[in-house]
DNA sequence: GCCGTTTTCGGCCCGACTGTTTTCAGTCG
């Protein structure tokens, strides 16, 4: 969780209901759930909260309305008392009682519980026996040698947290997606040539493609007699920075930037992306787990530690509902295996020989790892009705990508060739529009001189013509939607371009208002007759800073009605590691109701084109088809739906 | 705090590792 040190309940920027949007009150429950367990309250409690969050911010209907209606306790997860809760902060802006949690919680324990192997039951002792309450008073009472005398507590103890006191210094968090695939995948392949391993796979938020991940799992498989050997071998690697724990079936590493097979390359980067890109995440670490099972065990455990847990706890559930138990060794049938827990229990498991298999067994459809997060798909699994998902090589095309005539590093040219190396039919060029100024030096192409664009890709798009190859540039524009929701650029040069990606950059303004105030003014630029593909919706830079407030569903509602017109409005998946925006939560409902979407890599040189990869990943979790997905349209069919 | 063909109470997923104990609680995933 980011940003732990200064927790309040937020108040109302609104004048009239709803005066809280979803989203705030999901993050509110978020945060009194640390809050609570903190507290020590009953531990369902806090999970109550946890899932009443994740209900908020799926929940794809009008808060508002929903409240109104008097239906807020039919939302699953949402009862008598959170529903009041609810009801409360929506209609009246305030939060019952929560304030006193919030008063009785001092911030320095949310802060506390940050260090590993020092958890929210310990943090609370050491606050009630020492009245510890900040980070500082914590490494004091450790040099004093004061904690190793409480019960429960020993000088081990002491050393540790003195040094998680230092490691939180340097704690990255979560990693972007292309740096953790890149540790996981060295670190999977490192694994899978030592001898005797026979399989090695990433696990875990890597494998289920998270925008950011957590740490690192991967599963591997060895005869137990190889076992141990194999372990030293792990150990021996370079690239980690530290052993935080190691036994017979488990090691949990420190992954330091010696352990990539080869270094990040640093792609040209958006200005605003520089901007919030901070040192520390090109030399980050990342922690690694490591699981050493049995080859009969394999699948269990490769499924189990690619959870979520969401998704296992419903599929624990869907073996209870049919007499069995699902463990991370085995799935077998409850009476048999009695008080037994473990490997001792998974004893006479039913044969697996992939997760595949674990599935059939509970009478369900494979689920791809993308999906598992309990948002559906295991409903959909037991239906036989999962998405038949997209993959990289539908790609056709993209639409939002740079030249150096604004501030890309490639040329008209240079971009096109590399687009038809990647065996593309078309590339949308969209460079940046006239009133972007960043530090006073103008990034956008002026209004004068776009035509200057237009004509060198019309002598481009004449030599393919010419030249018999199936290739033809786009010319568009990612055009600025100003703070008062219009479009850069007068009318008749956006009528003259194929496309029009409507941007915010300005985020000021945006980050400054409401949710609702941002949500109309976006709905204006939407509804300008230009406008085409809605370009990195939130503006969220990952690990970097939030996107600005806005009510997502309802812009894609507004989107569904003009494509039921036959108008086409798209939304674009931003496929650049920095950014996966659209969030992929909000891709199974822009596809329920009709919203195209785009995966547009939003690239700055040619290098950045390849970022499709990472887009596509994100609309894999978000249950898209490749017919959901304008840019596996050829390029006719394009031509055809831009009208030019 | 939520939920319910075992519905108004008593459950709520499961296990490894660690450090502290001498049988276990806390933490983590």
């Amino acid at each position: 969780m980011a940003n732990t040190m200064r927790w309040t309940l937020p108040s109302s920027r609104s004048s009239s209901p709803p005066f809280m949007s979803k989203t705030q009150i999901a993050n509110t429950f978020d945060q009194i759930a640390v809050l609570l367990e903190l507290d020590g309250a009953n531990r369902f409690k806090v999970i109550a909260y946890q899932n009443a969050s994740r209900a908020l911010a799926t929940l794809e209907e009008d808060l508002l309305i929903v409240v109104k209606e008097n239906r807020v306790t039919d939302i699953k997860g949402i009862g008598k008392g959170i529903g009041g809760l609810i009801s409360e902060a929506v209609l009246n802006g305030s939060w019952g009682n929560l304030g006193e949690l919030y008063d009785k919680i001092p911030p320095g324990l949310i802060e506390m519980t940050g260090i590993p192997s020092l958890g929210p039951k310990r943090v609370r002792l050491l606050y009630e026996e020492l009245n510890i309450d900040s980070l500082k008073k914590l490494k004091i009472a450790c040099e004093n040698n004061k904690i190793a005398s409480l019960q429960g507590f020993g000088v081990k103890s002491q050393e540790k947290y003195l040094e998680g006191i230092e490691l939180l210094r340097r704690y990255q968090g979560r990693s972007r997606m292309d740096i953790g695939l890149a540790y996981g995948r060295s670190l999977e392949d490192k694994i899978s040539q030592i001898p005797n391993v026979l399989k090695a796979q990433l696990a875990g938020s890597a494998r289920r493609m998270r925008e950011t991940i957590g740490d690192l799992d991967i599963v591997l498989s060895a005869k137990i007699e190889h076992q141990e050997k194999i372990i030293n071998q792990i150990m021996n690697f370079s690239g980690i920075a530290d052993v935080k724990g190691q036994g017979t079936s488990k090691i949990s590493l420190i992954l330091e930037s010696e352990m990539l097979a080869e270094p990040i390359i640093n792609k040209e980067l958006d200005f605003s992306l520089s901007e919030n890109i901070s040192e520390k995440s090109i030399n980050s670490t990342i922690d690694a787990q490591i699981r050493i099972v049995s080859p009969e065990a394999f699948p269990f455990t490769l499924a189990y530690f690619t959870g979520s847990k969401e998704h296992n706890i419903r599929m624990r559930q869907r073996a209870i509902d049919k007499g069995l138990r699902l463990n991370e060794f085995g799935l077998f049938s409850e009476k048999e295996a009695g008080d037994k827990i473990g490997m001792e229990a998974a004893k006479n498991t039913l044969i697996c020989n992939s997760e595949l298999e674990i599935y059939k067994n509970l009478d369900m459809d494979w689920v791809a790892p993308e999906l598992r997060e309990d948002m559906g798909e295991i409903e959909a699994s037991l239906q036989g009705v999962l998405p038949n998902l997209i993959k990289i090589d539908d790609i056709k095309g993209a639409f939002h990508n740079h030249t150096t005539s604004s501030d890309g590093a490639a040329t008209l040219e240079e971009m096109a060739n590399y687009a038809l190396k990647l065996g593309w039919e078309y590339l949308g060029i969209a460079d940046h529009s006239e009133s972007l100024n960043i530090g006073g030096r103008q990034i956008g192409i002026p209004s004068d001189e776009i035509i200057n664009q237009s004509i060198e890709i019309n002598k481009l798009n004449k030599h393919f013509l010419d030249e018999n190859i199936n290739f033809r540039l786009f010319h568009g524009s990612e055009c600025d939607i100003l703070s008062d929701g219009k479009l850069d650029y007068p009318l008749e040069i956006r009528n003259s371009l194929s496309h029009v990606i409507g941007s915010v950059h300005a985020l000021g303004s945006w980050r400054n208002r409401d949710e609702s105030t941002n949500t109309e003014l976006l709905i204006k630029a939407i509804e300008d007759p230009t406008f085409t593909i809605l370009g990195h919706p939130t503006g969220r830079i990952l690990q970097g800073r939030e996107g600005f407030p806005l009510d997502m569903h309802s812009i894609l509602r507004t989107m569904a009605e003009f494509n039921e017109e036959g108008i086409l409005k798209a939304v674009e998946i931003n496929a650049s590691p920095y950014r996966l925006d659209l969030d992929w939560k909000f891709c199974k409902y822009a596809k329920e109701i009709g919203v195209p979407i785009c995966i547009n890599p939003d690239a700055h040189d040619t290098n950045g084109l390849s970022d499709v990869w990472y887009g596509t990943q994100i609309a894999r979790k978000g249950w898209l088809e490749s017919k959901d997905v304008l840019n596996t349209k050829s390029g006719d069919e394009i031509e055809i739906l831009f009208g030019k």
